[in-house]
DNA sequence: TCGAACTATTTCAAATTTCAATGATCTTCG
DNA sequence: CGAAGATCATTGAAATTTGAAATAGTTCGA
């Protein structure tokens, strides 16, 4: 005797798990974002509180004070994960407050390559010293154990959404 | 023979990790923060390539699906862990095209509920389809038992930062 | 070498976002 | 009752952010 296709378990089954039960995902996504929204607030309010800078300025210089030599505008934008025009504004307050200075590029002048003052730099070692602080602080309770597996299983997890992006597969 | 606190090897490895050695929390919240901010710009785009609608309205609409009763502005203002204000002018926006309403507590004049409309839910219904659908896609290489230890790694993570913010302790 | 196709950056409008200040309403307590 | 203090939401200014269009410069093939 079939059953299959018209069978009622199956169907009820179908109907309340539409349209493909990826409820677990939603969880996994949204526990993710909150934990990492809570932790942004912080860092914000206490940059704003502690040094009177914001955060986006924060990242700005963070980047450039990883990359000593300076860094173009677009790498800028594509390691801050932000649009071009986001940058140009960012690099515009920064420069004004003296922490950054903008070069142009002799062989392509297209090219603009910012990089940190001394006054910059030696801002940010302070800004970054306290940042590194906050940190240990917010994860004090998370033994090594348990973020030793999350720097693995969070490696494997951006591998998978870097590997199913619309644009660069 | 004592040794200890003169011990040139020990100085070593102190200068190398001035001042406290945080580096690897800084490098988890650097993997966590780039995951994030990848799928976030993923879906930021898909929604508005596919649907026209803001990362920001959806995760809204998506508040108050989950609150078929409405919400009001303060609640909402807390679950999207984002400023009050901000979220008067998404109100704005999404009541303009008939996704929400605004209604007065009638008991206390100073609240306002902010509910889907029929619309609203119809159109939520669609894009969160979709929604799941794609996060399902870039988690589809990580396994359920990497799934299953990230929940559980990242409540431990969340639990922490929650108990060391500098607010809501 | 000319011009079409690319590339790097800025510009612009609209939306988002924060933070502080304000307005309106409630609550409490003398 | 009635004013001080607390709560809820909006407003306004400045910064951030996106996405598209505009600018400027480079590259490469016919």
């Amino acid at each position: 005797m079939e059953k299959a296709k018209d069978d009622p378990v199956d169907l009820e089954i179908i109907v309340r798990d539409e349209p493909a039960g990826h409820k677990s995902e939603l969880r996994l996504w949204l526990r993710l974002l909150s934990t990492v929204n809570m932790i942004t607030q912080e860092i914000r309010q206490r940059l704003r509180a502690e040094f009177a800078i914001t955060l986006p300025q924060f990242d700005l210089l963070a980047q450039l004070d990883r990359a000593r030599e300076g860094l173009r505008m677009g790498d800028l934008s594509k390691r801050m994960m932000v649009s071009n025009g986001n940058v140009t504004g960012l690099i515009e307050r920064l420069e004004t407050d003296k922490l950054i200075v903008r070069d142009f590029d002799p062989v392509d002048r297209r090219v603009i390559v910012a990089k940190l003052t001394p006054l910059g730099i030696a801002k940010f070692r302070i800004y970054s010293k306290a940042h590194e602080g906050w940190l240990a602080d917010m994860f004090a309770d998370v033994d090594p154990v348990t973020a030793k597996a999350l720097m693995k299983h969070m490696a494997t997890m951006k591998g998978s959404v870097a590997a199913h992006l619309t644009r660069g597969a």
